[in-house]
RNA sequence: GAGGUUGUAGCUCAGUUGGUUAGAGCGUCGGAUUGUGAUUCCGAAGGUCGCGGGUUCGAGACCCGUCUUCCUCCCCA
């Protein structure tokens, strides 16, 4: 044999089976989206290197993949800066197209770009592969798919409150049995900077409070310490370590903690709103809960700041999301605030397959198989055929007058739900066989009783 | 980007301190008194051992490189 063909690192092929599992997931997440008043989108897959360049922090950047200057445009490459070792110029000056990271900043784009054809507040939802140059593992892919719900032009709670119904919405029509959906503000976050006095320094602050459940209080200071905080400041920051119990005694812990900052207490007050409507309007599966270490990488968050966690498996977190009010005022259009989560479909699905959470029934790409007896008594069932594919089924017959045995295992193997025979026997009395695959049960009926049938099964 | 780890038949894996034609289970294909699957019995096919180089009389086993897998960090869906 050959050498075997290969894919890159981090992406898959999809079989069947899995396309199909993962359309169930998609056609789920976009029923919800549309009862909510979002309406679909699509970008390209590659945007202009300057769009998305400089949006993810310097972390970010480097997992942007990015394309291939081609032909006369080669030329362009920036010899000086490679000598000169400075190989981020030296790349811009090659590449001057991504391949998206997100579909949070290329919608940014979208919405500065159309902003005179658009309707504010403006709700929209986009389910696209996006890439990133990651280092693949449990979870994470080079290629993988998000589904972004995302308003814009509101600074509404509404929208906040809407997206939470919508995590809980969606994963409880998904049949995962419990999820976490944690929520935090980044202007509480910027309180406790302001508290600690390190307002300047917020996201190193952040990225290490974010790891108290990973490496522990103690591991938290060592990494503050590291980073230079100054004893004063970690020591006001120890009290957060016994942040715990219920959302409202958190709320209430926090209300003291942050009375010196306005802006902190502000974030207490759009979250305390949140609770209230979310505890009114109740969720299914999901558990809200005030999570004040949850701060997230991306520095665009604003006000509320999500994430989602399925509960018994290892995973990291499937869906994020949060408030940001400057992401168009990159592209030129300020005073818009905007909030959008995403829905990691990758990781949900591998979710779901662990708990084995899709139905059996999506496996079935067949509904009735017709045995394949030879040409004349193919002749009658070729007929009949086509009267139960008008009637919408899922229906073939069998290529070749195979041994029987060779066309039923074809016929379990691809999951059928019944097989019609019409061999010697049957044609002779104008009737046929109809065998029910899952039973084995086997009954006689006229060509016109059999399609009665198939219209009362499926 | 840093460190570690993995790669043998379609799949899951054996393979003794380097030694002839590299094995098993499952799956696939064929057959078992002519028309009955998923559970029986018999048989067959299928691998230049991820790829490239090196050491050796001799490499699936050892060394180097490379790609890939999974893991920790980083970051994240």
């Amino acid at each position: 044999m050959a050498q075997k063909p290969a894919i890159p690192k981090g992406t898959r092929d999809f079989l069947p089976a899995e396309v199909a599992k993962r359309n169930y997931m998609f056609a789920t997440i976009k029923e919800v989206f549309r009862r909510y008043g979002y309406a679909p989108i699509e970008t390209p897959s590659f945007e202009l290197s300057t769009t998305l360049m400089g949006k993810y922090g310097e972390e970010g950047d480097r997992l942007i993949f990015r394309i291939l200057n081609s032909g006369e445009k080669m030329k362009k490459a920036d010899l000086d800066a490679l000598a000169q070792d400075n190989l981020p110029r030296f790349a811009n000056s090659l590449a001057e197209k991504a391949l998206r990271y997100d579909l949070t900043v290329p919608f940014a784009r979208f919405v500065v770009q159309h902003q005179n054809e658009l309707t504010f507040p403006f709700k929209r939802y986009q389910i696209q592969p996006v890439w990133r140059a990651d280092r693949p593992q449990h979870g994470r892919y080079q290629e993988f798919t998000q589904c972004d719900v995302d308003v814009v032009g509101s600074d509404s709670l509404l929208y906040e409150v809407e997206l939470i119904q919508i995590f809980d919405e969606v994963l409880s029509n998904l049949s995962l049995p419990g999820f976490s959906i944690q929520i935090n503000n980044r202007k509480v976050l910027s309180g406790i900077a302001e508290v600690c006095g390190v307002s300047e320094r917020i996201i190193d602050l952040t990225v290490a409070l974010d790891k108290l459940d990973k490496i522990g209080e103690d591991g938290v200071i060592d990494e503050l310490k590291a980073k230079g905080f100054a004893p004063t400041s970690i020591e006001k920051i120890k009290p957060l370590f016994a942040f715990e119990g219920s959302n409202d005694s958190k709320m209430n812990l926090m209300r003291s903690y942050l009375a010196s900052s306005e802006i902190g207490l502000k974030g207490l007050d759009e979250l305390a709103e949140v609770f209230e409507q979310i505890s009114e309007l109740g969720l299914q599966r999901g558990e809200l809960i005030f999570d004040l270490t949850l701060a997230r990488g991306l520095n665009y968050y604003t006000g509320a700041i999500f994430e989602v966690k399925a509960k018994d498996v290892k995973m990291g977190s499937i869906c994020g999301g949060g408030r940001y009010d400057d992401l168009t005022a990159l592209f030129g259009l300020k005073g818009l605030s905007g909030v959008g989560v995403s829905f990691g479909a990758d990781r949900i699905y591998d979710v779901m397959t662990e708990l084995e959470l899709f139905p059996k029934e999506l496996n079935r790409t067949l509904d009735i198989l017709f045995v394949n007896f030879g040409a004349s008594e193919a002749k009658h069932g070729l007929k009949l055929l086509q009267q139960v594919r008008n009637l919408g089924l899922a229906a073939e017959m069998y290529p070749s007058a195979a041994k029987l045995q060779k066309q039923l295992k074809y016929a379990n193997d691809r999951n059928v739900a019944y097989v019609v025979i019409i061999g010697e026997e049957e044609a002779a009395a104008g009737m046929l066989s109809l065998k029910n695959m899952e039973t084995g049960a086997q009954e006689q009926l006229s060509s016109a009783d059999f399609l009665t049938k198939c219209g009362q099964l499926f």
